[in-house]
DNA sequence: GATATCGTTCAATACCTATTGAACGTATTA
DNA sequence: TAATACGTTCAATAGGTATTGAACGATATC
């Protein structure tokens, strides 16, 4: 391949990285794909140990977590044991299913706590404390806080959509 | 204040330890909102040192951190030389801030990648290579990647913007 | 059936970054 | 002026997590 073009595959590799990382994923994770995504012919394994330098293990994880989200896919190369990865041109889907998976389980959790709060606050009023300033004042604040929470909730969930449509 | 308030105060502030924690922003900044916002009077540093059991450098980073996001805000109690700090009622701007700060700055980057190599690649069609087949490739992947970040970026802002909206 | 090839697993390690805490500057009080 | 109270800074450290690599199982090849 020509070199200046190989320079610009090698940038890319470089900020994947660096952008994975950032997010909390690691940076193999963006490395691989860049390569895969870049890369004319499907990729084994060993293809991208021998090119990034990383370890099989962390290759192996990597891509099957890239699998995961729907970024690369398995194909078959006749006359050859080795698994091959090409990347999946689906920028909108492979990033909802990582977004959710990413970010999804935290709102959830999230989303727990404040239920858990309100109930509490309920069964607290029935019990007749509802003249307790500081019942008023934590009970305020949790309400505003599902305010926002809602309100997130239909952002993230337009957000998610749109992404989603091609 | 009353036991089982005290335990769902307790209950959001580990959470939001939790939540910030795994967001990369650190679990003190999480633990030092909750505390603040489910506070009726304004909170020193000594106070989140004492009641959060974390070090005075590290409460003292946080809150900064936390007012430049607009998430607290100084307050001034008379007759007291301590700074003082109640929280800011004001998710939505909250967040637009936050966010703003934590992943503008990583999609500037990869925005700069990507005009960097369309520049390479229109100076290097210029020069006849246009025939190439690695570099139509690459084009292509390019274009595609260009495509996802325009559409990207729209869904940003709009989200954004929704969110700032009370 | 023995050997080689390939992918996976997981405990150990290396790396990164949040957190600490001692030292410091500044303002306030005695 | 000395002593105290307070917030900030930053080098050192602790803690968490990505990455490694040796061991393993499975499958193909000799």
């Amino acid at each position: 391949m020509k070199k200046d073009l190989e320079l610009i595959r090698q940038r890319f590799i470089e900020v994947a990285g660096h952008t994975t990382q950032s997010l909390g994923v690691g940076r193999v994770l963006g490395q691989i794909f860049a390569q895969v995504y870049f890369s004319r012919n499907p990729q084994s394994l060993d293809d991208l140990v021998r090119d990034l330098q990383i370890s099989k293990g962390s290759a192996s994880m990597s891509v099957r977590q890239l699998e995961q989200w729907g970024a690369v896919r398995r194909v078959w190369v006749k006359g050859d044991r080795k698994d091959y990865y090409e990347a999946v041109d689906e920028f909108g889907r492979i990033a909802r299913k990582a977004l959710l998976d990413m970010i999804g389980r935290e709102l959830e959790v999230s989303d727990g706590i404040l239920e858990e709060a309100e109930r509490s606050m309920k069964v607290a009023r029935r019990n007749g404390d509802r003249t307790d300033e500081d019942s008023q004042f934590i009970e305020k604040r949790i309400a505003r806080l599902r305010l926002f929470r809602d309100r997130a909730q239909q952002v993230w969930k337009s957000s998610i959509v749109a992404l989603l449509l091609k």
